[in-house]
This record gives C-alpha cells, structure tokens and sequence, in this order.
RNA sequence: GGGCGCGUAGCUCAGUGGGAGAGCGCUCGCCUCACACGCGAGAGGCCGCUGGUUCGAACCCAGCCGCGCCCACCA
C-alpha cells in the first residue's frame, strides 16, 4: 500500500494543489475534528467566533486573509491539544441583503412597494437559500477549519430569540427609547442610518450670503450658508453672545424671505463669529447643529424636506416636490429676483454621505428608536484599560477604542427595512408594549422597523452558542478566545460585542483582538469591484481572469490555497499593504519545495522512528538545533499575532538551512546502504517542519504527512512540537556556521576566476578547525584536496576562510592569470575592513563605554581580518 | 479642527540603539541523479530632509517636506 503511493510521489515532481485539496479537506471534515463536543470548560478549550459573512456574499480578499489568520490560531491550538471550536455562520446584513433582492426584482419588473412587506421577506429566504452556501463552499477552498456542521444564521429562530431578548432587557433597563430626534438620513436607502454609517467626504459647494430683512425695517441681518433651499425651515437667526457687532440686535427679529415668517435673534455660543458674517441662519429641522441649538433655545422645528429628499407640503407652494438640487436652483432664483443674494463663494468641506448608498445624507427630524451606550461603554472601557481584552497590535488600537467609547454618543438603532429584526414593540392608540411576545388582545400594530444589522452582530459570540439558554456549547466555548478583523469595523462591531457580551452574561466575549492589515489593490487604491482593482482570492487558488488593474500577465496561474495563505500572511502585517502577487508565487514556490524535499527524504530513507537523538554528526547536531530555535521563534510569533514574520522565518529556514545546506550534507549518508541514523534526522526534521508550516499551509503538510513512514491520523490533529532548549547546540551551530562561510568564500573564488562547473579545483586546506567536515568542504566547494604535508611553490592564491585558508594549486578548472587579479582585489577589501575596526578600537569613548560584549565583539573581528590577510599573503 | 500612521534596494515590504534585510526583478555561471516553481555566485541603499541626544542613530527627541487613515454638529 506505501509502495503504491511512494510512486506517486516518486513520479510527480511538481506539486499540484488542485489535485490535493479536495482530497485533503474531505479527509479532514469527514474527521470531525472541526467540530469538537461541547464538553468542558470555555477556559480550557479554545474558541473563536468567525466574523460572520454576509449570507449571499462572496469570499474577498479580507475574508481570505482573516480566515488565514484566524485558522492559524485555531489549528495551532487544535494541534496543542485544546478543544477547539471555529464557530462559523453567517450574517443576515440587512441594507446589503435587501438591497440585492431588491435589485432581482427590479429586474423582474417589479418592485419590493409592488410585492408587499410579507412576499418581499420570503423572497429574501429563498434568495439565501440560492446563494447562501457560496461563501461557505469558498471558505472550504481556503483549508480554514471552521465548524462547517454547527452553522448559525442571525436570522436563525434562536438567534432572533436572543436579539429579541437583548432589546426587551435593555428597554426594561431604561437604556433603550423611542425619540423625535434628528438622524442622519438615507434619502437613497429611505432609512435612518448610524452615525458610524456615515462617511464624510469632500464636496466643493457654494457659499451664499443671504440678507434676512430686519422686522424692524431698519437693515437686514446677512446669513452665509451652503444649503440655501433649507431656508424654507429656518426659525431663528443666531450670533455669538460676544459679537459687539450684533449684540444690539439680540432679542430682534428678521423677517425668513420667501416665507415671511418671523425670525428671532438669538445668541448662542455655538456660532463662531470669524465664520462667514457671523450670524448663522437656524434651521432644527434639517441640521443637526441647529437642531441642537433649536432644542436648547426651544426653537419650532419646521420641517420641509420629506422621507424622500423631496420638498413637503410644508414648504411654499412653489416648491412642492423638488429634489434637493432643483429647490437650490429655485430657491437661490427667487432671493436673486429679490436682491438678497448679497454674495457667493467657492467653498470646499467635508459633506456626510451614506456608507451605504453613497447618497448625501438627509438630517432629518424623525421618530426613531435609540440605544443610550454610555452606562453599556464603562465597563467596556475598564476591561481594556485593565488588560482583560488586549489590541493586537496595541498600538494604536487600544486607543483608538478607548477614545471612541469615552466620548459614545447614543446609538441609533432602528432601521426603515424590511430584512432583519423586526422590533418587538406594539402600538395601540396611545399604549405601547414592549416584550418577547406579542401582547394579548385585539387591535395591537406591531412597529414594522427592524434593528440595525450590527445590533444583532453584537451578540454573535453568544447568541451563535446557545444564549440565552445555559447550554453546553455555552459553557465549553465562551467566552472565546480571539476575535480577529480589520480596523473599519473596530467600533462597529468589535466594540459592542465587549459592551453587550458583558451586559448580558457577565464575561468579556474574547481576551484578544487581532487587528489586521487591510489589503489594497496592487495600484494603492481600494479593493473593489465596480473600480475593476477586486482581486477574487479563488482567481489565484484555481487560476482565472486578471482584474482589470492589471494590465498584463493574462490570467493568475493556479497558486493553490496554501499559496494563497502564505503569501496573505507573509505580505500583511499591522499596516495596510498593497497586495504582492509575489508573495502568493513565493508560497508555491514554498510548497513545491516542500513537496520535494519530501521526494527527496521520504523515497530513500530507511523506514525508522524519527529521531533527533539519532544526531551523528556535528551538520546533524547543527539541523536539530536551528529547527530547535525555529521552534521557539515561531511559537512565540504565532503567539503574538505576527503571522507575517512567522512565515517568513519558516521559509528562510526551511529553504535555506534545510534545503540548501542540510540536505546537501546529508546526501552522501543517505544514498548509502546503512542510512538508518541520517533516516531518523532527516524524518525528525521533515516532520518538524511539517508540523511548524502546517498552521500556514494546512494542505501541502497533511498530504506530504500521509507520505511518512508509518503515517497514523492527520497532521491536523498531530501534538505541536514543544520547543527543546536541551537540543540547542551553540558549538555545532559555530561549526556548520564557518563550513558555511568557507564553502561559500571557495564557490564565491571559484566562480571569480571563472571555474568551470564540472571541473575541481586543486588545493591545500591549511585550517586546523574543519576535522570532521574536511570531506564535506571539499564535497560543497568541488575541491579536489591534495595532502597538505608536502608544500610545493607553486601555490596561486590563499583563499581566506574561517580558521584559516585554503591554498590553490594549478589545476585544468581555471586559468592563473586571472586567479592573481581577484587576490589582490580581496585584500584591498580585507584592508578596508582592518581599517575600520581598528578606527572603532581607537576611540576611547566606544571601549571606555560600549557593552564588554560588543568591545569584544570588535576585537574577535578585527582579529579574524588581520588572519586572513595573513593567509592571502601566505 | 483633533488624533494616528507612513516615507528603508528598481517594485512590494520587514527591521526599531551597536557593522543595512526578505521576496520578486537585475547580472554572471549551471538541465550537479529532490525541485529550472530549481542550484551556485554577485551587483544594487546620503534608511524623506534639517537639527539634537548618545561613545554610537534607519531606530530616540524636535522641526520641516511629502503621502495616507480615523474622528469631529463652523454654516
């Protein structure tokens, strides 16, 4: 049976991800292992909550390096030998969701007015029951090891239980209430939206400087505003309290153009006198500052401006109907006609616009339900500031939370949809009844708006396990671990799970939160697909088309997800990046390497336990120890949350210490008959290796895995290597490292007097330190070493080595000529170093000052000049 | 307006007090019996600028120049 599969590997010399994943990822669901028993306590067993997808989404570029990152995490601990639960399920995303039907049905003809509430909601199950599974396959293609078999919904019954809960609790509690307040507006979505949804962008707009006649008939007062059309809503005028130029018309009046309602002059601090004429038109009704200034003043409130952006009923007659730009235009014709308009000017500002639409947001006055969050943010703050939840990086994200929840503001928290939470609330006449069920009797009107998407999304570590019932999922999985996302949805969603997770079971949802990096298209810009820079992650696991943003190289080559992975995480880091094909292509690369050192090893070793024990020689000694520090290194930066510098380092000692140097030296005991010893190194370093990449390739390692002599179970669920400091060898480690350095200088020498490749060259080591290794120096460097008892003249060079130097005899690889000009040029390099160390020893400060080590450091190195030069000249 | 971050090799990025690193790209030589998605050897850097602290600065401090992000009710 091993036979049968050792000629697969003997015959295919280069690895092929598309073969081998599918076949990997059944064996590991098939296993259970992504799906734990709940048994045990959250504190012994390892959890994460997945950011939850949107339901019909698809997987982009952050989904698959999130769920690289956080699949690292859970196989790492799975592979410690926690109980592990990668607690997967998707997200109803309200807007996003109904957005989508929306659009299916405008394509059909009709409309979600035409349908009806009740068909348009059953349109949307049946929509994710369409598209709901895509990006659960996706994640699949990516090797991530969620619990594909415990999926939630947040529309999920139990969930909306939980959701229902949570609103009916906080309104008990007095933190939840229904307010006339201002909001900002979607006039596109024609629905409130939260603050957080709001992006400000900027605008050049124009400035006009309007003349409000004065009631007195003496003047006009002069107002600079931006939105002119609001004017139709103003009710008062205000100046600074300190503004001597207006002081004397505090208490005034000015007639509203166009409207002729009566004006009051108010003083409130708020105005800043330095801003266009100092006196600022009030309009409640459609500004939230003046909105504010409005309720201190207790200003009338008119309204204009509809749930449209169209003008209401309420304004002048004249412009009934008109969309925002049109109103301006009509508005600004008519105080021209008047000569009011006393001015304009060019004006550039920051304008709120919906995240969501892209419309410009609407303030308006509208009756909404609110979520008060600063008794909720205290002790989200305090377990933070203590230490129980921790940034990674810290910098600058715990303060970037901290600032946020000192200065919350309240939550606006329902949604003019029809896809989501609907709020449990019923009105009759002038009664309202807030529970978890509907009430008794007749003529009750349930509130048709639902919850804010993210007011569900705060409850996901919980609600997915169970809450409110106590159940065993509950228990053995929360609190979790570790929340990993990227910074956009910091306050969004990471912030109000720390709020409500601990309202409402009393622990802290997570301990850690891993920030990562948000990944640009390769130009710098944002990753997107209308701007043609999205780049699909299942284009480079199975190959496919080049987004526009490129624009050559055809189509990606099939990278394969453990590809994918790498380079994802060798490319990320705390700050943002542009995405590198590059490191994707040095993750193939990595696994083809893998896939062959494995060829190498796996069909000649003797079949035998590895073994570091069975460490022979000093190059043995040598491998087991930097896999050893490997070891340490890697944990520790897994641990840590620098996933990118992990990969980077397993790569470079893998490639280079491994492949490159190892490997090599151990060709010649493994192609002997009598290979058992070398067997066991070689088998002990492959399988370390497979184990320490695994987190990071999970496919390449688990198939090369099966490969192993004797291969038992999964790599997946194989016990984490525990790093072993006895194994550590600072003397093998000091001997490789000058085989290393003399192997290299000889290759550097042969090749600079042009060597041919096949050809020897003659020469005499005259180094004491290399006993053990003389044959594999002479292996490496392709000397041909003559007996050093009998020196003859004829000696060409001295190439300088560790210890010593090899001297150079005549021989047919090269000509001798040319070997006399790269001498003379080494010591001129060898003189410059001389000078330098000796100008550094020189200064009294650095030896009366610098560490004893690092003055020593210096000496030792000036010391090992000065021989070589000797060398080269003997 | 407030805050945060970035500027290091041609490109994308690590490095955060003791002689500048990776991948790709580039040059030269190799199909050496694991791998040409490979092997060997190299070239390439006023570490944005100016001052300061220090025996010593890419790294710490200050200022300046350039770029980016977040927050924010000055119309």
């Amino acid at each position: 049976m091993r036979a049968g599969r050792l000629k697969l590997l003997e015959e295919r010399t280069r690895y092929e991800p598309s073969e081998v994943e599918g076949r990997v990822f059944a064996r590991w669901e098939d296993s259970g292992i992504f799906h734990p028993d709940p048994a045990g306590r959250a504190a012994e067993n390892y959890s994460i909550a997945v950011p939850p997808p949107n339901v019909t989404g698809s997987l982009h570029m952050g989904h698959a390096l999130n769920g690289s990152i956080q699949d690292v995490c859970i196989r790492l601990a799975r592979m410690r030998g926690r109980r592990t639960k990668w607690i997967y399920g998707t997200d109803h995303a309200g807007i996003g969701t109904q957005r989508q039907v929306e659009k299916a049905l405008e394509a059909e003809g009709t409309s979600r007015e035409e349908i009806g509430p009740e068909r348009f909601v059953e349109r949307v199950w049946e929509w994710r029951r369409l598209h709901g599974s895509t990006i659960t396959n996706q994640f699949r293609r990516l090797g991530t090891s969620l619990d594909y078999a415990d999926e939630r919904f947040t529309m999920d019954h139990e969930y909306v239980r939980a959701v229902t809960r949570v609103f009916v609790r906080l309104y008990e509690k007095g933190l939840i209430h229904r307010d006339n307040y201002m909001v900002n507006w979607d006039p596109g979505l024609r629905t409130a939206i939260s603050d957080l949804e709001v992006e400000q962008r900027t605008v050049e707009d124009t400035l006009y400087l309007i003349d409000y006649p004065l009631e007195s008939g003496s003047g006009a007062v002069t107002v600079a505003t931006v939105r002119p059309e609001t004017m139709l809503a103003d009710t008062a005028i205000a100046v600074h309290p300190d503004d001597e130029r207006y002081s004397r018309l505090v208490g005034e009046a000015a007639i509203l153009p166009l409207v002729g309602r009566r004006l009051p002059i108010i003083a409130d601090e708020h105005v800043d006198p330095e801003f266009g004429t100092g006196a600022l038109k009030i309009t409640p009704g459609h500004d939230l500052a003046d909105f504010e200034i409005g309720r201190a003043h207790g200003l009338e409130e008119v309204v204009v401006i509809g749930e449209d952006g169209r003008l209401t009923e309420a304004a002048p007659e004249q412009f009934r109907g008109m969309d925002p730009d049109e109103v301006r235009r009509a508005v600004v014709a008519a105080l021209r006609e008047e000569g009011l308009v006393s001015g304009t000017q060019p004006y550039v500002h920051d304008v709120p616009h919906s995240h969501r639409s892209g419309r410009r947001i609407e303030p308006l006055i509208s009756l909404q339900w609110f979520c008060d969050m600063t008794e909720l943010a205290r002790p989200a703050i305090e377990v933070v500031r203590d230490g129980r939840v921790r940034f990674h990086p810290e910098r600058p994200w715990t303060a970037v939370y901290l600032d946020w929840l000192e200065n919350i503001r309240p939550w606006a928290i329902s949604r003019q949809l029809w896809w989501g939470h609907q709020i449990p609330v019923w009105y009759r006449d002038d009664e309202t009844y807030v529970g978890e069920i509907a009430p008794e009797g007749q003529g009750w009107e349930r509130d048709p708006d639902v919850l804010d998407t993210w007011f569900s999304s705060g409850l996901w570590p919980f609600a997915t396990l169970g809450w409110p019932e106590e159940t065993p999922e509950l228990r053995a999985f929360y609190p979790t671990d570790v929340l990993s996302t990227g910074r956009d949805i910091i306050f969004l969603w990471v912030a109000r799970m720390v709020m409500l997770g601990i309202e409402f079971t009393g622990e802290i949802p997570f301990t850690d939160v891993n920030i990562h990096s948000i990944i640009q298209a390769p130009d710098g810009r944002r990753m997107s697909k209308s701007l043609g820079t999205g780049i699909d992650p299942l284009d480079l696991i199975q190959g496919g088309p080049r987004p526009p943003v490129y624009t050559e190289g055809g189509d990606f080559p099939a990278y394969g997800a453990d590809a994918l992975r790498f380079g994802l995480l060798a490319m990320s880091s705390s700050q943002d990046v542009r995405f590198n094909e590059d490191r994707v292509k040095q993750g193939r690369d990595l696994a083809n390497k893998l896939w062959n050192a494995s060829r190498l090893i796996l069909l000649r070793v003797s079949e035998v336990e590895p073994d570091p024990g069975a460490a022979a020689t000093v190059e043995d000694r040598w491998i087991v120890s930097r896999l050893e520090r490997l070891t340490a290194r890697v944990a520790g930066l897994y641990d840590g949350f620098r996933f990118s510098p992990a990969a980077l380092e397993l790569y470079g000692t893998f490639w280079s210490e491994l492949c490159d140097w190892y490997l090599e030296l151990a060709k010649p005991r493994l192609y002997e008959e009598d290979n058992e010893q070398v067997s066991g190194v070689l088998l002990w370093a492959l399988e370390h290796t497979l184990k320490l990449l695994h987190p990071v390739m999970p496919f390449v390692t688990e198939e090369i895995w099966s490969f192993m002599p004797g291969a038992e179970g999964l790599l997946a669920a194989a016990p984490w290597p525990e790093a072993d400091e006895s194994r550590i060898d600072e003397r093998a480690e000091a001997e490789v490292g000058r085989l290393i350095e003399a192997v290299t200088a000889l290759r550097r020498y042969r090749d600079e007097v042009g060597a041919k490749a096949s050809v020897p060259v003659r020469g005499r080591l005259v180094a004491e330190e290399y006993g053990a290794l003389r044959e594999q120096l002479a292996r490496l460097a392709r000397l041909e070493l003559v007996d050093g008892a009998s020196p003859d003249g004829d000696v060409l060079a001295t190439v300088p080595i560790p210890g010593g130097g090899v001297q150079v005899l005549p021989s047919e690889a090269f000509d001798a000529e040319e070997a006399r000009a790269r001498i003379a040029a080494r010591r001129e390099e060898l003189d410059k170093e001389v000078e330098r160390a000796e100008r550094k020893l020189a200064n009294e400060q650095f030896v009366a000052k610098a560490p004893a080590a690092v003055v020593e450091e210096e000496r030792r190195k000036l010391e090992e000049y000065r021989e070589a030069l000797r060398r080269l000249d003997g």
